[in-house]
DNA sequence: CTGTAATAATAGTATATACATTTAATGTTG
DNA sequence: CAACATTAAATGTATATACTATTATTACAG
């Protein structure tokens, strides 16, 4: 006994339109029934065939202007995007996390610096450098450089219970991130502190991230 | 003079609940007025109300449930995510765009090729071999295995027109596709190829993509 | 023919209402 | 006390209606 599914009305109006649209029957750029066309053919009121139309629009097959009606979307090629791993996440709920503080210091902006981080040279600037381990094994090296004005406690943080980048997140949220990957060679230093010894070894992701609430990791 | 902006109600309703999500004032897991108990507060219909808690819904900002409520919902942390671009379209929009066709050519699935293409060893698969070129500088090395199953005739296109992805693309349209991302040293003939002679300038970020429609890139 | 006004079609906002479904709380019976 | 039924409150679906704003078409005046 197959069981009978009552679907609501709105979605089939929905199933209807999608139909159409995969099967090509509707091209891009087509103009799909008004909402009185469909309340008609489907005897329902108009406000159940808006419904129907709203929600294709909101997903993104349909785009509807007042005036003119409701018009097949053109399907609109997003940029392919990959999820970036957050390794010391990964490590928390998956390994044994702990952390190595290389360096916690004040420092004076270079050019390349200051420019970064919206600041004048010479101007103070906090530097925090970390080892990430997993079950002590080495796994990401972290550097985060941080306007003194948006986290004047920043160097006095204890980070081998919360990283820095949490206790940054919870002192001042950034409002816009921006990533930049980059592949890199690691430097001899930061190769010393990811335990790199071999030279076959040595080619990293680098993950630039910078975080706008007026500063930067 | 200033303009007198008439927001609709259902605006206003959203207005109120978002800021006093935004102030703290309902910290996550709150419950907020009911449909009803906004209708009666505003002045508007149920159907008013309702549409303001609804597009909040929509939006991530609440979680409603029937016969419970509407309730603030814990901002969830999306994973950070990168876009890839795409060099060929960038070329292509911004520069001069132009492809060596280094190699084209039916191969024999070795142990890893196969696992990885779900095909049986020894079992036989087409591979191209492109150099994308910018201003006939070379900009990136991509190497193409597919699935002669998918589109017999991949070897016997002329790819100075289309790239061999879009034709991928057009004849086998991908229902699902993964990314990879690594950091590699290229090896000596990728190097000849995209006309590296420094040592220093080796480091390549490999992105490896999977189509699925059975196949892969 | 040209510019303008009226008209029709469309989506957007809003109301009042009805019934269905889900859930927790309450009451009742054994 | 336990199991079941009732009730109230919440969201979900649906209807009929009204008015507004935008747009293209049509009709008309000059």
């Amino acid at each position: 006994m197959s069981d009978i599914v009552k679907l609501p009305r709105f979605l089939l109006i929905k199933q209807y339109i999608e139909n159409h649209i995969a099967s090509g029957n509707w091209p891009v750029g087509t103009r799909v029934p008004s909402e009185n066309d469909l309340a008609a053919s489907f005897s329902v009121s108009r406000m159940t065939a808006r419904r129907a139309l709203k929600e294709l629009d909101d997903e993104g097959l349909l785009t509807r202007a007042p005036g003119l009606g409701s018009f097949v979307a053109k399907p609109k090629a997003l940029p392919p995007q990959v999820e970036l791993p957050n390794v010391v996440e990964n490590i928390q709920n998956f390994g044994i996390y702990s952390c190595r503080i290389v360096g916690l210091e004040r420092i004076q902006a270079d050019m390349l610096m200051a420019q970064r981080m919206r600041v004048n040279m010479d101007d103070e600037l906090y530097k925090g450098t970390f080892v990430h381990l997993n079950r002590d094994k080495p796994a990401q090296f972290e550097e985060i450089v941080v306007n003194p004005l948006v986290a004047p406690a920043f160097i006095k943080q204890n980070y081998h219970k919360v990283t820095a980048d949490a206790y940054l997140n919870w002192v001042a949220a950034p409002s816009h991130v921006e990533y930049r990957l980059s592949a890199v060679m690691p430097s001899a230093m930061q190769r010393r502190e990811l335990g790199l010894t071999h030279d076959g070894e040595g080619v990293c992701i680098q993950i630039t991230k910078r975080n706008w609430s007026q500063d930067t990791v």
